[in-house]
RNA sequence: CGCGGAGUAGAGCAGUUGGUAGCUCGUCGGGCUCAUAACCCGGAGGUCGCAGGUUCGAGUCCUGUCUCCGCAA
């Protein structure tokens, strides 16, 4: 089939990937712009066009959609499908429209479920036991489109974001490319969204990192697994303020919520709204790299 | 040239006004103990990121270069 790919992260390299080696013709891929964000000023391509380019597919990096050239440019790349996997960006009905078999999207849940641009963090964020990938067609409303496929996968007691962020990339890959024969055969069964089951899984920032030891063990473990690789969480233990990437379960106690009880080898223990404290074993300082805290305790000692 | 921090034993750090490199952990050997992630004794292990320069002498000063990281995005 002759597809027009949009998307950005390594998370759509993926679904990319997969199209290519299904044989698909790759008429065009968008992805967005370069941008010099980087510290010292670098232009860094999206991990979409390093893959793109690796292919000799043309790229296009359109700075607006709804000034005519990016529709412009689908029309006459011609494409029968546009898939779409986290490219970042709201497109016009037009060009959604603008393909034979219209438009689909690899959206990481399971829709109506934390629909939006963050869905894997959120899906551990809020301790779910399981998410997974959903194709679905592309509609006006925000990841509002009927759904074609979905496949799930459990969240694993500790797994953090990386590693889901994976799986449900290479998941998604499989079903986009179980889901486009069906649309070229006409077997494709559309079932609607149950909007009253409907969830937002918005856009992290900043604000969710410092962590509050008044909430429970779990819930502070599931902060620290599910806002990587940003924004993190992050706190201030003995006067130094902290990344946290990783934590383990600790023992019940009965002092006030951020109190350091230990460390050591085990990592920093700190106590939780919930009664319980919890190990602060993985951790990054200002300016420093990440390290076990226990190697980190050999250079900074901590004194109770 | 967006701001800033850092590169010293396997790991994390210290090293004052330049004078033959220390700490904690790990590691190896020995000991104690019913036992141990505990404790005691002893040992090995570093051309101090790289390249130049100043100096009688530089981890410590100067210049250049590479790499890593925090902020900002």
């Amino acid at each position: 089939m002759r597809i027009l790919f949009m998307g950005t992260p390594d998370f759509a390299v993926a679904s990319l990937r997969r199209l290519v080696e299904d044989g698909h013709e790759i008429c065009g891929v968008f992805t967005q712009p370069d941008k010099p964000k980087n510290r010292g000023h670098k232009l860094l391509p999206t991990p979409v066009k390093e893959y793109a380019l690796s292919q000799n597919l043309p790229v296009y990096q359109p700075e607006k959609m709804r000034d005519g050239t990016a529709l412009a440019i689908v029309q006459e790349l011609a494409p029968e499908l546009i898939v779409v996997a986290a490219y970042g960006r709201i497109l016009p009905v037009d060009i959604l429209e603008a393909p034979k078999y219209g438009s689909i999207n690899v959206h990481a849940s399971i829709l109506p479920k934390y629909r939006g641009a963050a869905p894997i963090n959120w899906a551990i964020l809020n301790d779910e036991p399981e998410t997974g990938v959903s194709i679905m067609y592309m509609a006006q409303a925000l990841d509002a489109g009927d759904v074609l496929r979905v496949a799930r996968t459990p969240i694993g007691p500790e797994e953090d974001l990386p590693s889901l962020w994976n799986r449900l990339a290479e998941l998604g890959a499989q079903a986009l490319s179980e889901t486009i024969p069906t649309l070229a055969d006409g077997t494709a069964v559309r079932t609607p969204q149950d909007e009253t089951q409907m969830t937002y899984a918005p856009m992290l920032s900043k604000e969710l990192s410092p962590i509050d030891w008044s909430r429970s063990a779990r819930a502070i473990d599931c902060q620290v697994r599910g806002l990587q690789p940003w924004p993190c969480a992050a706190a201030e233990l003995a006067g130094t303020s902290f990344k946290i990437y990783r934590t383990a379960p600790g023992a019940p106690c009965t002092q006030a919520p951020g109190t350091i009880l230990s460390a050591g080898k085990q990592g920093i223990e700190v106590a939780c709204g919930d009664g319980m404290s919890l190990f602060v074993t993985e951790l990054q300082a200002q300016g420093g790299k990440r390290m076990s805290a226990a190697a980190y305790l050999l250079g900074h000692p901590i004194s109770l």
